[in-house]
DNA sequence: GAGAAATTAGGAGTTTTTCCCATACTCAGA
DNA sequence: TCTGAGTATGGGAAAAACTCCTAATTTCTC
């Protein structure tokens, strides 16, 4: 934890050709040494048992078990080591939901390359480095609260039928309703939720566990 | 065109790290040099008119008009040169549809990065090195014949972008076509591919991996 | 370079969707 | 019991999205 020690980094990432260029990229930072690499969740828990590293920095779209379920064991496993993510995804909701769990920083592969440098040193100074745009996003993603929670009781059922892939015809006739009904909350939900298409009604709804993820689910 | 003179590459792809990361790595071969450098598709065409290149090293997933259209344009302005493929998609279905654009190449960026000097090698002498899993998977595609299989290019494009949850306009806009077009291509799709909502339009890609799964991918 | 395949888009009609508005029902509190 | 806020329902008119048909170009292919 001194100062002045060198900072002992793991890269995480399944491509290796990324991972070969970024890793030249860093070490030129003579305080920063790359101590291990791993290409998949797997490799980097059996990397961290054997290898002591201070900092690891975690690309979030794996193969596999996929990046949430790596980050989430790391944490587990290695409470006191940071994990930068590094990824390639602008999305803010992304970048929150992997900070909740417990990652030390947030950074995206369009980033200024010599910023990556300036964030290891800072995360490793007890610091959680935040791509700029992306901690803009988290601000007003925490403003805005769970749109959902605003929707009239009916207007969440049709929410989650329209989510689900149901069409409005599917609908009134389910719920034994003129059409026009339907497409009436269709549109108030579109405006409360500030959801536009029907794919972004179906993310929303898979990201918050309100439908099955039909995609996933077998 | 001598065998031995340099081959000039200019390298496409939209995170500074990761081309920062290969162009060192590429120019340990002393055959090769690295002439220009782009992160969208109009920096390319601007660079392209400029600088002369030999082949074009170029990531599909890209900002902007997208990498189907960047690939397109750069063909059609450009017969002669080599366009490689560099995606980060292990997806047979892609890179099927990226050679039949006019691509001269598909490698992924788990390659051995050895091989990505080997290849532009190989596109230059007039090869189409194409990484070995993806080649298994096309020939077994064109076996199996999937419903999107039987999709033109620009259907299967425009097929990702709306499965991907872009409107219409936003797809008209980006791909410089009045809306009619599109609207017609999404049409014959919906024929096509018996797929009636742009959920299952969603589901199917996700399916088949052709669009990242946003939900559960990371 | 002729024919086939692919890309682009207009016209005309249909369906979906929005936007504004009106009615009716529920239920808590004066 | 009356009142009024909140909720549920849908009509009319206009706009937008979509389908279906047709056709002009461009691009491949042999």
């Amino acid at each position: 934890m001194e100062s002045d020690a060198v900072i002992r980094v793991m890269l995480v990432d399944d491509h290796a050709v990324v991972r070969a260029g970024y890793k030249r990229f860093i070490e030129t930072d003579e305080k920063i040494r790359i101590v291990a690499e791993a290409s998949t969740g797997e490799e980097a828990y059996t990397q961290l048992a054997r290898i002591d590293v201070d900092v690891i920095i975690l690309d979030l779209s794996m193969p596999g078990q996929g990046g949430f379920e790596t980050l989430r064991r790391i944490i587990n496993r290695h409470p006191k080591k940071k994990v930068l993510i590094f990824s390639m995804h602008e999305n803010p909701s992304i970048a929150r939901q992997a900070l909740q769990i417990g990652a030390s920083g947030y950074l995206t592969k369009s980033m200024d390359p010599e910023k990556i440098i300036v964030a290891i040193h800072e995360v490793w100074r007890g610091g959680t480095p935040i791509e700029e745009g992306i901690a803009k996003g988290i601000t007003e993603l925490d403003a805005l609260g769970d749109p959902h929670t605003g929707l009239l009781p009916r207007e969440f059922e049709i929410f989650l039928l329209l989510s689900a892939g149901e069409s409005v015809d599917a609908i009134c006739k389910k719920l034994n309703m003129s059409s026009r009904t339907v497409f009436n909350y269709q549109t108030t939900i579109r405006k409360k939720m500030n959801l536009h298409t029907h794919i972004e009604f179906n993310r929303y709804a898979i990201q918050r566990g309100l439908i099955p993820d039909t995609v996933n689910s077998y």
